[in-house]
DNA sequence: CTGTCGGCGCTCTGCCGACAA
DNA sequence: TTGTCGGCAGAGCGCCGACAG
């Protein structure tokens, strides 16, 4: 109790140390390149079933299935294969202009024959290499979304920001003003900047964007429906996407004849480059096709692994028209080739299906076998995480998840949106009365109900061999972008890394640490995965993260690693005694009170006066200040970036009670290949990874609202265990 | 003086005879299709430079130049030709959703070897062939084109017509009430109605758009500089299109991606194309691109044709920012590949130049041979026009012309913009004293000077010979479906083919008579040849039309030749009675008085009540009433349509006195290779193209004022002689 | 907590003639 | 003839708290 710190109160601790943030000053810089907040945008604007192959691997690519999405392509007999292996040598995020729809130019080069010898021979190659400058790239603190109301895109009225989105998302204003306001400055995927007026009125107190907010309805075209998304970065820059709602995907609202063309002239591009062993591109909008057709090799070769046969259940993922993404189970009533004269041997929704509670119509009957998940007993032979990976309790939501995951699968199907932190909408998590019923309240242990912890200490060890051996995997072999992605929760808050956490409540959290990770079989890059960690309420966290998932909100609070590989050692070496004593005086603690909000509490020093001060002459009624917290607003971000940095040390993994990080310990331990589809690849970290039950399970199991979705699942994990 | 009929004048003559519109009827039913409207709007937005390349024709594709436009494309070496001789199978017109840009997909097929031994055998084939449907499509009997000031585009009012624009392309309003007003309707390229309330009101009187404008200035994001376009179809359709400044086209205002990836995709697809003797798309923005990378053939060999040495004296044109188009002079400096590596034997801007009164920092110091013409003396031997074409006056303007062509040059640098009819900008005629400074006036001849005239009579029996010749010379040839555009000149008039025409001024008109030519070596298609033609006043003219350019205005009358086949030969077998009665009845006289208008002097019988009776319903104050002139209102277009149909049969060719056209003199000439590029590939063709100056060289002597700016020049004789 | 609404102030659009170039 | 302006009226944007779920 007394170590547990409420995230949604102030600590005096916090407000004592506003000096902590500007010690803590230097290990934010430079560790984030301004471009990255747009890829984790870009992911949180794709949707939470939205991956992208990782530079550097290789895939399989369908033209089958990518013709399919050209719908005016002639029927010229283009002699393509039906798969083909391609190793990713790019992966550029676009957005369109207009409509800030997200699309994701991918570019392939074939593979040769010998590219599946290399691997049976274990070689790695397949598992993609990247730069080590991504690696500095990282990840996103803060984020929400929200869906639209009718009042929102109203003309009449401003946006209604969620309370704890605005807690956490913007700068903190001064409460003790009536009303308070100032002027927030967002970018958009495409740089643009917009100015919104954020004041806290009205009678009970609200948070709204007055002032600015039309000029973006009106820019962007938003209805109701559609969702809005923000993000602030580690330097305090606020980013702002849109995510548009489902039916206006199929609406002419916006030019569709770029992103036709774009494909149309792809296939071109593809039937040459497969002559000419040159490469290709592939224009991909995740929000506009049904299925992927670039799937991650290992991530193909296991749905092969699958026996399908009429009569075996499975389940798959949908994203629901709320942009919520849900779990539908099936029956596999057959498999054919779906056009055998001009794709023999194709995959491409081989699978004749049979839905087990939505009506057909809207879905169609075929499936590809990489879209699916046997949700009987499977008698797989590619267990490389089937082996001890045991989900081993459902936490506190245990009995209303949604989606039970069986033991010995449950990991393949995660395997696409691993990477990413997800921005769910209107998920709740169960087992609460009141959401917000604790107000104000600091390191109470009641508080611990609202906030799920990773359960800690007791597999500190386990942990500590997977870093050490996963981070020796990862020499010289990079990570692709893809991997600092964040799948946001809307409605749903995660903090990660307080310094001072509360007492685990759950030990599904511990999916959260596992952000930053590599997809299927890729090799994570651990200098820049992007985890949180478990610790005690209170107690001084070496080497450690934790990551809290609160109640309901649209709030995600999420962290990334960013520090290179030298800051890394010189922790484990002993150097970090700065960084722990940072730590200590900066936990990170979320107020849930409904009433004024201490600023400070949601302050980092990138996020303070320096970058607000000047923003209140936007304020009409001359009410808007900064508030006079500029010593406490230093705090927060940026020790929270450094605490980030200790979870990324950890790779993502929550810390309990008994870790205790040997150094260096197991930097010698040799890993052999990554690319063997075994179950023992890793028998002395896998296992120990699906002991706990991933921490997003939980989630999935809270009830859900009429306007909160179900979206969360712990899909990190496979990620880790491949390391 | 009696002859003249001032076409700023209502004449009682066309006051009384209102029947002849209805009796001319006939002639414009169904000659129009919807489509065409929109070719001739997507020409007038293009520029007046602006050329596209015909249906059927051959053309010489130089994928150097294309790539030179695609900025993004890798330097992947590709293994192109620099020339590639393809034929134009299909040319589809397009605006860009939201910019309103125009862009042409043009579909190319490569050409095998053996094209070259069809020319030299003489065979046709490569004018190209077009179906019979094209001639039914027409042009544009009324448009006008205004450049938007600041008051058009500010929020505090509406758009104020140009009178002239209003009488003509509007239907008329009921002068009777105090303000008159109706509601407009126009589809822009998309086919998208906008709505205008028109009024009359203000004192002094003028024509005001109101309601419904500003909505389309900020939906088109319109601004001060821009220019809009209106256009009345035969069928009284109203159509409406923007041509925007010169800046903004490389501002980054509207997405650029689509037609970049458009180019890049492209060059692949020419790849393809070329070793599989495929059709690929070429998409050309000519607002975009500075030159042409597709070249009619006939003009690219007779670029060949010249010697270009270093010394040369040479002219180009260019399109100044306001949309208006200059020719510039300079001296050719060297000759020299661009880029010999990669493109050995382009022609590409092989030629090294230096300008004479423009600061070459903002003009490369290369062009195309194709681009220019020589200016100084050709040793040109090719006298297909050269006979009897002389430029035997310059008229009024003659020693105001800016750009003096000799004799014997002049014709071949206009041809690839002969087809259209110019929407000019802002251009003034020179002589006159007051370009309205004559009020109400019929008849007079005074009036004389404010138009130029075509000599007329004396020549036509030269004319009825070259038409006959080259109808002769058409048979089964057909034409391309940009024969029928026009250029529109922006503050400048074109009356074509009134019946009554006035004395002649000037033999430089006789330029506006040849519109609807093929480019370069195309066989004209005389059914669609769009022309005008010069007439003595109040004398019956057989087989001839007149144009007369009037003072500053933005009204450009046209007409277009919709006659089949049948009814040119009725005509010219005497069987044309009637329509020199037609001819004689109804005189086309433009107003130029201050007050009053006689609504019926713009009305046609397509945009009488009969489709606009409707429309007033818009009107707020109740006033508008057609006027009861549907009588006179039959008259003018109907009429000017029939005239039409026999300027086409005369090739559109000014009549000058020395005038004979050989029959098929060149039809038979051999050629032995269109690959060889030689300077006598076609000696004795080329020759004869520059032996007489272009007709048009006289408005170009025209001064310019502030506003109006230079642009027309006579750029349709070279089609014309190659038929 | 937050979606929606009534109230209402105020900006800005947009129509009008006056005036001048 | 037409570009620009002052005047002015009205629409509707957008800010506010009051409710209620």
């Amino acid at each position: 109790m007394a170590g547990l710190i409420d995230l949604n109160s102030t600590t005096e601790e916090e407000e004592e140390t506003p000096s902590s943030g500007s010690s803590s000053n230097s290990f934010g810089s430079n560790a984030l390149i301004s471009g990255s907040v747009c890829l984790e945008l870009w992911n949180a604007c794709a949707g939470p079933l939205i991956s992208l192959p990782k530079k550097g691997s290789v895939v399989v690519y369908l033209p089958q299935g990518h013709l399919e999405q050209v719908s005016d392509f002639p029927s010229s007999a283009y002699d393509l294969p039906a798969h083909l292996f391609c190793r990713v040598v790019d992966v550029k995020l676009h957005a369109e202009t207009g409509s800030d729809e997200v699309y994701a130019q991918v570019s392939l080069v074939p593979e040769s024959e010998e590219f599946e010898h290399k691997l049976g021979e274990g070689e790695t190659d397949a598992d993609g290499e990247e730069d080590a400058e991504a690696s500095e790239k990282s990840t996103t603190p803060h984020m929400f979304c929200k869906t639209l109301t009718a009042s929102d895109t109203s003309t009449h009225g401003g946006f209604s920001v969620p309370r704890r989105a605005a807690e956490d998302c913007f700068p903190p204003l001064d409460y003790s003003q009536q009303r308070p306001s100032q002027e927030l400055v967002a970018k958009d995927l495409h740089g643009l900047e917009w100015r919104f007026r954020h004041i806290y009125r009205g009678q009970p107190r609200r948070h709204l964007l007055t002032t600015g907010w039309s000029a973006f309805v009106n820019k962007k075209k938003l209805v109701s429906g559609d969702a809005v998304l923000f993000l602030r970065g580690e330097d305090g820059e606020l980013r702002l996407g849109v995510r548009r709602a489902a039916q206006v995907k199929a609406s002419a609202t916006y030019p569709p004849p770029c992103s036709q063309h774009l494909n149309y002239n792809t296939i071109t591009e593809v039937v040459d480059a497969i002559s000419m062993k040159t490469g290709f591109n592939v224009y991909y909008n995740p929000r506009a096709s049904s299925s992927e057709f670039i799937i991650p090799f290992r991530k193909f070769l296991r749905s092969l692994g699958y026996s399908f046969c009429a009569g075996m259940r499975f389940k798959m993922r949908f994203e629901t028209e709320d942009a919520a993404e849900r779990r539908y189970t099936g029956l596999v009533t057959g498999t054919s080739e779906l056009d055998p004269l001009r794709w023999p041997g194709s995959k491409w929704k081989c699978l004749v299906v049979r839905w087990d509670d939505i009506d057909t119509s809207k879905q169609h009957g075929r499936v590809s076998p990489w879209e699916i998940e046997p949700s009987g007993s499977v008698s797989s032979s590619s267990g490389l995480m089937a082996s001890g990976l045991k989900r081993s309790r459902m936490g506190l939501s245990a009995e209303k998840q949604e989606f039970p995951v069986p033991n010995g699968v449950g990991t393949s199907d995660f395997g696409e949106s691993l990477r990413f932190q997800k921005v769910l909408q209107g998920q709740e998590i169960s087992g609460f009365d009141t959401p917000f019923g604790s107000i104000g309240g600091q390191n109470h242990p009641s508080e611990s109900r609202r906030v799920f912890h990773g359960s800690i200490g007791s597999r500190g060890h386990d942990l500590r061999n997977s870093l050490v051996n996963s981070e020796i995997a990862s020499k010289g072999i990079g990570f692709g972008e893809s991997f600092r992605f964040q799948k946001v929760l809307q409605g749903q808050e995660i903090f990660p890394s307080p310094p001072y956490g509360r007492a685990p409540a759950t030990t599904e959290a511990r999916e959260y640490g596992c952000p930053g990770i590599f997809d299927g079989f890729q090799v994570p890059n651990f200098r820049n995965g992007w985890s949180t960690m478990m610790q005690s309420n209170n107690t001084p966290v070496h080497r450690s993260a934790s990551v809290q998932v609160s109640s309901p909100s649209s709030v995600l609070m999420f962290q990334q690693a960013m520090n290179p590989v030298a800051e890394f050692n010189s922790v484990y070496n002993g150097h970090n005694q700065e960084e722990q004593r940072i730590l200590q005086r900066t936990p990170y603690v979320s107020e849930s009170d409904g009433r004024k909000q201490t600023p400070s509490s949601f302050c980092d020093r990138n996020f303070s006066r320096e970058d607000y001060g000047g923003m209140n002459s936007f304020n009409q009624h001359g009410t808007s200040r900064s508030p006079h917290s500029s010593q406490s607003a230093l705090r927060g971000g940026q020790d929270m970036v450094t605490s980030c940095k200790s979870s990324c040390r950890l790779f993502g993994f929550s810390l309990s009670e008994e870790t205790h990080v040997p150094n260096k310990v197991d930097n010698s331990t040799p890993i052999t290949s990554t690319l063997n589809p075994g179950a023992s690849l890793f028998p002395n970290v896998e296992p120990r990874f699906h002991s706990k039950p991933p921490l997003m399970s939980a989630a999935v199991g809270i009830p859900c609202t009429k306007e909160w979705a179900f979206d969360w699942r712990g899909e990190r994990m496979e990620s880790c265990l491949q390391g």
